[in-house]
DNA sequence: ACGTAGACTTGAGCGC
DNA sequence: GACACTCAAGTCTACG
């Protein structure tokens, strides 16, 4: 449930179930995806009252009384809440072969690595079948250390148009290798990415160096607004993430070019096309992003 | 310093 | 049906 807006939708999801309520016990998994020792986690958090959940990039933020517990949910990792009230039949699938839960998941099965019961009664449950999310547990004077090396938040003061120029700098790499780096907009990922150089015009493959001052603005505008669609919409869904209930996203129906390849555009008609850039599978409209970028003079400055 | 390739991990889908 | 191979919402490391 990689990227913001799915963060989003859990943070949002959750809030309203364990703000305000204190962490009794856990129970652990694979202990792979702790950043600190699980006993010691234990020791640490138990007792201690949940403050406030917020988010950073594309980490999920649990405001303790001294600490906070921070989640990373890398590629496959899903945190839903378990509601002592309802039967884990209740409502959700189990796939019709393996009998893994693979949506509206609420009860443990071998991907759950960590169970936060709270005092109140209901648990917080983290799945991640690839094991590629992380656990932290850090003290509170550390937390600006830890995100020191995140980029623009989204919404905050900080993204603004001249810190986000100033970000670009004289650089040989394609854009869209730079919206995946978390120094530069945080909580953008693969999706996204995409999403935004299509709403703003611009192909993935253009070198940071050769963008005009006006498609950085188009880009400055088009990653906040892909970014709120994708939370309007409960997030992306394409095989794992769910929310907070253990439900599926939507807003997958909308995505304009992303895993798209083959079909035609929504805006022009001309079929999508896939490339890969860092690695990353990549789609985009030849059509609405010319490789040229859209100088009206006919230059084409890759 | 900058940019890219590989590694980590499990499962699904496709072709033979 | 079994098996091989490719691909997947992320990021950290090592190398040139």
């Amino acid at each position: 449930m990689p990227e913001l807006p799915e963060v989003e939708t859990v943070r949002r999801g959750l809030e309203p179930h364990v703000v305000g309520g204190f962490i009794d016990d856990i129970e652990v998994g694979d202990p792979k995806i702790f950043q600190i020792e699980p006993h010691l986690l234990l020791e640490q958090i138990r007792g201690q009252q949940i403050l406030g959940l917020t988010r950073r990039g594309k980490y999920l933020i649990f405001e303790l009384e001294r600490h906070y517990f921070i989640f990373h949910f890398g590629m496959t990792g899903q945190l839903t809440f378990r509601d002592p009230n309802r039967s884990d039949s209740e409502g959700f699938k189990r796939h019709p072969v393996t009998g893994l839960q693979r949506t509206r998941q609420h009860a443990p099965d071998r991907h759950t690595h960590l169970q936060v019961h709270l005092r109140q009664g209901g648990a917080m449950l983290f799945r991640d079948i690839r094991k590629f999310g992380k656990v932290f547990l850090i003290e509170k004077g550390e937390v600006a250390v830890f995100f020191e090396r995140l980029g623009l938040e989204p919404w905050t003061p900080d993204y603004n148009l001249k810190a986000f120029l100033q970000k670009f700098g004289n650089r040989k790499l394609a854009i869209k290798s730079l919206l995946l780096d978390q120094s530069f907009v945080a909580g953008v990922g693969n999706i996204y990415a995409d999403e935004a150089l299509f709403a703003a015009g611009i192909h993935p493959a253009r070198k940071v160096r050769s963008l005009r001052k006006t498609e950085k603005e188009s880009l400055f505008e088009a990653i906040p607004k892909v970014l709120e669609e994708g939370i309007e919409y409960g997030g992306t869904t394409l095989r794992d993430f769910v929310n907070s209930d253990g439900n599926t996203g939507h807003h997958q129906e909308r995505l304009q070019v992303y895993g798209r390849k083959g079909e035609s555009c929504h805006r022009c008609g001309t079929l999508i096309q896939r490339m890969v850039i860092s690695q990353r599978s990549t789609c985009f409209c030849p059509d609405c992003q010319p490789r040229g970028g859209r100088s009206r003079t006919g230059k084409a400055p890759i």
